[in-house]
DNA sequence: ACCATGTAGTAGCAAAGAGAATATGCTGTG
DNA sequence: CACAGCATATTCTCTTTGCTACTACATGGT
């Protein structure tokens, strides 16, 4: 009985559920590529329904209810379990571990938290933190100058922390 | 019958089968991710002969022979054909179109054309020519200050430029 | 003789993604 | 008022992708 791995799709999801009960096809709006959250990490309908169904299968969510929509089928309203948002808070609160995971997952976090109208600064600055230990094991693995994949992750650490600074700034 | 499109690991194992008639194994230990290539991009075993297959299907490799390997079953020798290695050396020219896909696609065609023996000096430039115009397009469309995924995404251009023009320091 | 190791290729499952299909009520138009 | 189109809400299914594990064969050590 290890607990489940969620993948970042079901993690969004989870995080829109929890702003409150809902159902599969306005959570899909909130993902889609045009809203806020969907700019950040898209998530395309028949998607969000497996989410779903994923995410009742491991607890974090249960279905509640259904009722008449505007159209069409019913609505089967879900909502969000007491150890699912343990885990979406644990995950909330957990900074990326790879730079290639910032534009999404961090990103991701920072604009659920936002929007839960918490502050995001705890965030910004464990993500800081833990971006100075990838600086620090880059200066050290800096062995040939031609290493282009070592060169590139290097660049990337560096524009990434200018990026978590100007964060902090806006919400200081 | 349009041309087949083909997956970044296609376009690796028709990379390295372009350095010479090969097999998958072979293929695959060039792409491990303890090699040079697999280092920037790195296609498992399976993958390659799956990616041979369809290689084989569209036209762009053939297999020549079969031959006693070291141990094992017989290899399987492959080889690209003319309209492979057309359609090789167009991708091999083209700039990635996305920062996103820098890291990835472009590493791994400068790192082929420099194994090739010529010079990666064209394919940067241009590279640093599309990048421009990413970057103009960015200050265009800055609006609202507190857009994280622009701000990261100008950020994330920027570092792109000079680790471009680190790139074609190294090469001049 | 046996077992580990390295070579070479294959099988098959599970997750992820995209498109289309289904069901349903509302609205406008002739 | 019939009926086509449209928006809502969910489901189905196909394809692609990525792994893990397996078969098969030869060599070398104990």
């Amino acid at each position: 009985m290890t607990t489940p791995r969620l993948s970042t799709t079901e993690y969004a999801v989870l995080g829109v559920l929890a702003e409150g009960p809902s159902h599969g096809f306005a959570i899909s709006k909130q993902l889609d590529s045009t809203a806020e959250l969907g700019r950040v990490f898209t998530v395309r309908r028949p998607l969000v329904y497996r989410a779903l169904d994923r995410l009742v299968e491991t607890g974090y969510a249960e279905a509640i209810s259904t009722e008449k929509g505007d159209a069409g089928p019913n609505r089967v309203i879900h909502r969000v379990t007491r150890p699912g948002r343990r885990r979406l808070n644990q995950w909330l609160t957990e900074p990326a571990l790879h730079v290639r995971d910032l534009r999404i997952e961090f990103l991701l976090k920072l604009t659920l938290i936002r929007r839960s109208g918490h502050s995001p600064l705890d965030l910004i600055r464990d993500q800081r933190t833990a971006l100075d230990q990838t600086l620090s094991a880059l200066d050290e693995a800096r062995t040939e100058p031609d290493d282009h994949v070592e060169l590139w992750r290097q660049h990337n650490a560096i524009a990434t922390a200018a990026y978590l600074n100007d964060l902090e700034d806006l919400y200081t």
